[in-house]
DNA sequence: GGTTACCTACCAACTAGTAGGAAGGGTGTC
DNA sequence: GACACCCTTCCTACTAGTTGGTAGGTAACC
């Protein structure tokens, strides 16, 4: 706890890029332990299990996610520069390849062989990003800013969706500008 | 080859849902055993490799949805009817959870820590399914059916997104339903 | 007699996870 | 200040079960 990069945290971002690589049964334990200097075993000792781990690993993500939004929403006024800045940020992350896909994003696709407990952490961020995407167009076509078809919460899935989709086309074709192809229209399209 | 159904048949049809729930690290040759009736061994003759048995999985799946596609283009003439046939094949898919994901799809999300030999075949069929997608779009777009607001190819590939990050919702919240909420407006958006 | 399809028996490597101990720091008591 | 005690962290050593894959044999069929 007294150091500023834990040995425990250490263990859970070397989980999470595993984890963004190729999904829960894509990493070991060995894995971890080749990465972070530690042994197997040590491991256990921080997360008693594998279940505990990830469902850590997606909490610390959630929080994180929500931090990252409160930013937005203190920084960024107007609800088309938040959702660009949303968007821009992932772009980023696929850009420099650092973390190129989305934690529960990744996860949601493997829900049916994933632990309980984590599938609850990854169903919450769904309805959490949802709603503030949802709060964010709500807000926008109040102020006539953006131009919605159907409502709010319907658009919002719809967006969600989409850069989720557009995440997955750059993996497959192994080409970052294809999230930028894709959620540029996007952008456009509600733009009043 | 003489049965109406071989076994290797059978093995790739096992493969397939078991990838369908959880991605290539989430099955085991011991998880196909249990299901058909055949030794662990066996499966090898078959297929070498579980490099091989995925490859040629995908391969029968990209064959299967052409299939599909050429039997759509035959009898169905109306671009916005073969959209909505097609996003309506999922929806039943989904609804009834007999291949609730699009193994293409799947696997795209876990490229980074899949064989070469799958990732080309992978990536062939999002280009396949791009290419009708930009191709139905254009038609309809020529006939005065459908409004496009980029090209048919930009268009193409948000569609795509779109339907892949539906699959994914609906997984996530576990609600089959929300695949239908996601695409029914994002075919009305195109509707003319 | 060769080919195909399947079997038993095996393997080394890896999986998550356990048992038990050593080193270190913090704290309460005398 | 010294000592005992405990808690945290990490270690070595181990385990039972699983992983994809191999070797070699058998039986049926063309």
């Amino acid at each position: 706890m007294e150091h500023p990069q834990s040995k425990a945290d250490e263990i859970l971002r070397c989980a999470r890029s595993l984890i963004i690589k190729g999904g829960y049964n894509s990493f070991s334990y060995a894995d971890i332990s080749n990465v972070v200097g530690i042994r197997n075993a040590s491991i256990h000792h921080h997360f008693p299990s594998k279940s505990d781990l990830v469902r850590k690993l997606v909490a610390q993500y959630r929080e994180e996610a929500a931090a990252g939004i409160a930013e937005l929403e203190r920084n960024v006024s107007d609800p088309f520069e938040q959702l660009r800045a949303y968007v821009g940020y992932w772009e980023g992350c696929i850009a420099d390849a650092t973390h190129p896909f989305c934690v529960c994003a990744l996860l949601a696709s493997e829900i049916p062989v994933l632990p309980e407990a984590v599938v609850l952490e990854v169903r919450a961020h769904f309805r959490g990003l949802s709603d503030w995407l949802a709060s964010v167009l709500e807000r926008g076509a109040a102020q006539g800013r953006l131009t919605l078809t159907g409502t709010a919460r319907a658009e919002a899935e719809m967006f969600m969706a989409t850069v989720h989709g557009a995440m997955l086309s750059a993996r497959a074709y192994g080409d970052a500008r294809t999230f930028g192809a894709i959620t540029r229209p996007l952008l456009d399209r509600i733009a009043a």
